[in-house]
DNA sequence: CGAAGCGTTGAGTATAATCAATTCTGGTGG
DNA sequence: CCACCAGAATTGATTATACTCAACGCTTCG
């Protein structure tokens, strides 16, 4: 028997990310294989969909990271979610006209192009797959929310701490770093406009957040020296997240 | 021909929103009134799911307004969405293992429970009408998004009246009020919550609202005594809610 | 070397929260 | 009919939080 987090697709996370559902045979797991053939690379800053294209197709990130955003006539955007190796891209632009939101890649990425009509075959062929994508839209779904309660509702430190928990706890489930450590390639900037606040006011939050000893966010990783103490300090849940398998 | 937004199936908001993505047929019409066969009354401020909840089952408003909300543990609170006849509550704690939001209602209601196994013989039965529903799941959710966006990067004069120009466009979608008239029976404190401020600093802002003739949210009642200058003013685009029918 | 991007710091200002009351409103019961 | 109450709306004064503007240090890269 497998380890498990251990990769049974080469590294196919969303593999990895939907068998924290339910697990999936062996003629699932080709078929979402099959979902993810047409490969394609993108380029640290490259615009993979934007606001307002009528172009249906979403995507399947496959390696590195990406947002995605809206901006406002002011020119300041607010970025809506980040998006790790397994998250799907665009996919609500599959029934609405157009894309409501754009993407953008944070690093170098490897996407899988997939279009409407693999998706239905995918509904008509593999339910049960399909439940799983479903359960990975409803996930994301909820991590949208949660994000709009802590900006609405969060101060500045407990936000920010609190965003920088949840993505350790996502990489984490896709097999990428230790709970209390993990590789986070974003700029202040990107972070800023994730939480709904300035770079320079990140800034000064991101320090005390050292001082305390709470989060160190630095040199591209970030490092909680006390998983615990910070969860009980953001009130961090993540049964939003769902993790662990279903009875 | 019937007019559009008049009713078909005796006032049914569902299937009047459903038309605005795609015609149904008297089949699917059918099949859409037997999912909402089970009938029930809710008195104004009833919890119909709680947060942590794990009983799988949403609802189908009908009549009335609700609220899906989370509480932190200082007490406070965000709501997350204002539900209108015709909304969905819950369903993705249909999938979810526990619901990771809260729903109450804001007025007397009359609501349809909708089982998992009910909406699966939608998805094998009538899959045009799924991808409607599917479709009204997506347009939810970019209202989500939109508003994180505004809690996020919009001040609080314009988050206001955008939001408010949001509740009359969706209104104006399922046969309720003219596009710059409605009638909202909301508190000012449901109202802070949902926009992320204080009750006092939002009674602050809607004087304001007010004295410059943007919008006047009085006696229960919404006004615009200009929709397009309101428009204008907090960048109010309603691309985003995808109404008209698709090509 | 200069330019660009990112991170950092300081000083002053604006925005929104908090604390404390007061008014207005629609019930309720005498 | 009125006195009373609870909830909602409103106002003022003060404090906290976050933004703006301005500048500087540090890399990286051409």
């Amino acid at each position: 028997m497998r380890r498990k987090h251990q990769m049974d697709h080469d590294e196919d996370a969303l593999a990895i990310k939907l068998q924290a559902f339910q697990p999936l045979g062996e003629d699932e797991k080709a078929r979402l294989e099959d979902l993810q053939r047409h490969r394609m690379q993108f380029a640290a800053g490259s615009e993979v969909v934007y606001q307002g294209q009528t172009n249906r197709g979403a995507y399947i990130l496959r390696k590195g990271w990406a947002c995605s955003y809206k901006r406002l006539r002011d020119g300041s955007r607010q970025i809506i979610d980040i998006h790790l190796p397994g998250d799907f891209l665009g996919v609500r632009s599959l029934l609405l006209r157009t894309s409501d939101q754009s993407f953008i890649t944070l690093t170098d990425v490897e996407v899988s192009k997939v279009t409407v009509e693999a998706m239905w075959d995918v509904f008509r062929a593999a339910p049960k797959l399909a439940v799983s994508l479903l359960w990975a839209a409803s996930r994301d779904e909820a991590m949208v929310v949660e994000h709009l309660v802590s900006v609405g509702r969060r101060g500045a430190l407990e936000r920010t701490a609190h965003f920088l928990l949840e993505l350790g706890a996502r990489l984490h489930l896709i097999g990428c770093g230790t709970g209390d450590n993990y590789p986070c390639p974003i700029s202040q900037a990107v972070l800023a406009d994730a939480l709904g606040m300035t770079t320079i006011h990140l800034n000064r939050v991101l320090r005390q957040l050292r001082e305390i000893k709470l989060v160190v966010f630095r040199e591209g990783t970030v490092t909680f020296p006390d998983v615990h103490r910070a969860a009980e300090f953001t009130g961090f849940d993540l049964r939003y997240l769902d993790h662990g398998t279903r009875p």
